[in-house]
DNA sequence: CCAACCCATGACAACGTTGACGCCGCATCG
DNA sequence: CGATGCGGCGTCAACGTTGTCATGGGTTGG
């Protein structure tokens, strides 16, 4: 009662002299080492509740060594965008079957955030890292990189930096849902992309345009709005391309953000134009949203793969892991070109 | 080339050797201290980046003692769960503005499971903790807590704990729809709620209870069903529903996920029941699913509002915020009682 | 011209734990 | 019965950093 206030959080060496023991013997019995003596053991743990002491995990690092941290970073853009938090989700229930655990951090695409947020990461002795990188070169990594830190790009790839990495096949998918429309008879197709600098967007974009040369259509860019960020701003973007003239016949929307704005751009339209998505959106299914879907958990899980081959020790080249896309014909990406105008 | 690859990582001594002045000074000169001759400093600077040497936190943190943490630690159900990731977010943007980092960890609602992931949090440090806890007693917290350490408990109260709380309105929110489908005339409502130990299941059962007390409606629990835990439940139980003679004229889904499975449930239904979900859905703005809605960021954020009175040294009474919820009326909540069968 | 002072730097200890090693006493074995 | 082995426990040092105190040289001021 006296001294439950002013003294911090007991140590070690305070349970050791309450049980009668040497410290040595304490951290022996409360760390569950062999050769102690059953009862005491049992007196050093009584001491310990009676203090209501707890290892301490740091000086435990600390002694131990850089290698035994059980800490994974993680760097995303944000934690509240499903893609992300379900990538976590995947990436953290494979690492903590192995007793790691994840520190999340998210960097609202800020590259300069991004970078601060790695520092402070390293410096904590994170025992890898897992980014979905907003930078556009990633140099500042490769002393860490060959210090043995294990590095894991998802959904973007690493520049100047021979790490592993798990990527979407962005340039199949969107070609995919390019034919699609235009197997459906669209030539004015209305595309709506995020941040022009992040390889998945341009990614996106290619393979797009190669279905669009594929099917002979030219100027399709002419229809193409970059940089609508968030939700509002693609919502804007589509209100845009639908009060041109012509308007567009179907959209594409290049990611799950740009989907919702579509849909709520859509909402009450008389005839609304074809809409396919790429990645899954919630209720798609409900909707009838036609989507290039893929697994945002399995990328996690196949990150979480990559990262604990390096810590057991695996050594060999950069590896890179592709995750399948496949298009889900649910409605929306099937209407045919309204006959307003000619073909 | 040749220490390259066996020495582990740099320490600041090699650091202090390669650039001819002392550790202390190194020290000095990296950690931005004053008293520091400009070209000493950038002698040592430049060491560091020869060597691609990183302050190490863990020793630093260890030396100047636990409140020097910069670690906050959340526990939730699930990471993937869009109320946990908005949570979570609004959460750590409101941290980092501290310098303060999250590490999150999902229980799965697995109360043993909490419990490891809050003692391993706890071993290690952290500055405080926020946790929506699926466990139904806290007692083994106290003594962490009276060593000062600020837990706050998010979406479920602290049992047989005095610690800071941010609840939603659970009870107001659950009575404020009860009382709007018996407004529109219905009687036997299908509820369907999530696992019967949770707080928030059982306050918003109470809600509802007392909405169907104030409308006369008896028997109002012959058409609940608990424990639809995940979405694939609670669709079936909401398919359950539907089977039965009379059926129910309008549906409560006690949260997120069991929304998100009624849904389902009623995709292509001809003539759906009334339908109203507590927490919103991603496009329920586009579906038109009326809902009790309220903001998960914002819980975050007050969380982290009350984390960092404690740690700026507050040391009041625990106190209890009440995050408002509010009825979003868009037409899947006012549709009249089919004519089938009589009042 | 000497005292008082400040600046830049260094030596040392300590944070709390654990690995390496050593010691003692008892049991086992040839 | 002495040698060997091992279970139980203690001593010591080290992990890498930083707070405290001390030191030497240069500057200022009376």
């Amino acid at each position: 009662m006296t001294a439950d206030r002013k003294a911090g959080r007991p140590s070690l060496a305070q349970v050791a002299a309450l049980s009668g023991v040497s410290v040595k013997t304490a951290s022996r019995a409360l760390g569950g080492e062999p050769r102690v003596a059953p009862e005491t053991r049992s007196r050093v743990r009584d001491a310990a509740d009676q203090l209501g002491y707890r290892l301490n995990g740091v000086a435990r690092e600390l002694r131990r060594g850089a290698s035994t941290s059980t800490l994974v970073g993680l760097l995303i853009g944000d934690l509240a965008n499903p893609f992300y938090s379900r990538l976590a989700g995947g990436l953290e229930r494979d690492l903590r079957m192995r007793g790691l655990q994840l520190i999340t951090a998210s960097t609202d695409e800020d590259p300069e955030w991004e970078r601060r947020l790695a520092d402070a990461l390293l410096e904590r002795r994170v025992r890898g890292l897992v980014i979905a990188s907003t930078a556009t070169a990633h140099a500042h990594f490769a002393a860490e990189h060959r210090h043995g830190i294990p590095f894991v790009f998802v959904d973007r790839p690493p520049v100047e930096l021979a790490a592993d990495t798990v990527l979407l096949d962005n340039h199949h998918g969107a070609r995919q849902a390019g034919a699609h429309l235009t197997a459906a008879g669209h030539r004015r197709i209305g595309v709506v992309g995020d941040l022009s600098r992040l390889s998945t967007h341009r990614d996106r974009l290619d393979g797009f345009a190669a279905a669009m040369r594929a099917a002979g259509v030219a100027n399709w860019a002419d229809y193409l709005v970059e940089n609508a960020h968030d939700v509002a701003a693609a919502e804007r973007a589509v209100l845009g391309l639908l009060a041109r003239t012509p308007p567009p016949t179907a959209l594409f929307t290049l990611n799950n953000r740009i989907t919702l704005g579509a849909l709520l751009a859509l909402r009450g339209h008389p005839a609304p134009p074809a809409l396919v998505g790429f990645d899954e959106v919630d209720v798609g299914d409900v909707l009838g949203v036609s989507v290039v879907a893929h697994d945002p958990e399995d990328m996690g899980r196949r990150a979480a793969g990559l990262l604990l081959d390096r810590i057991d020790g695996h050594r060999g080249p950069a590896r890179q892991v592709v995750i399948p896309t496949r298009l889900l014909a649910r409605g929306s990406g099937e209407r045919p070109p309204a006959p307003t105008a000619g073909s």
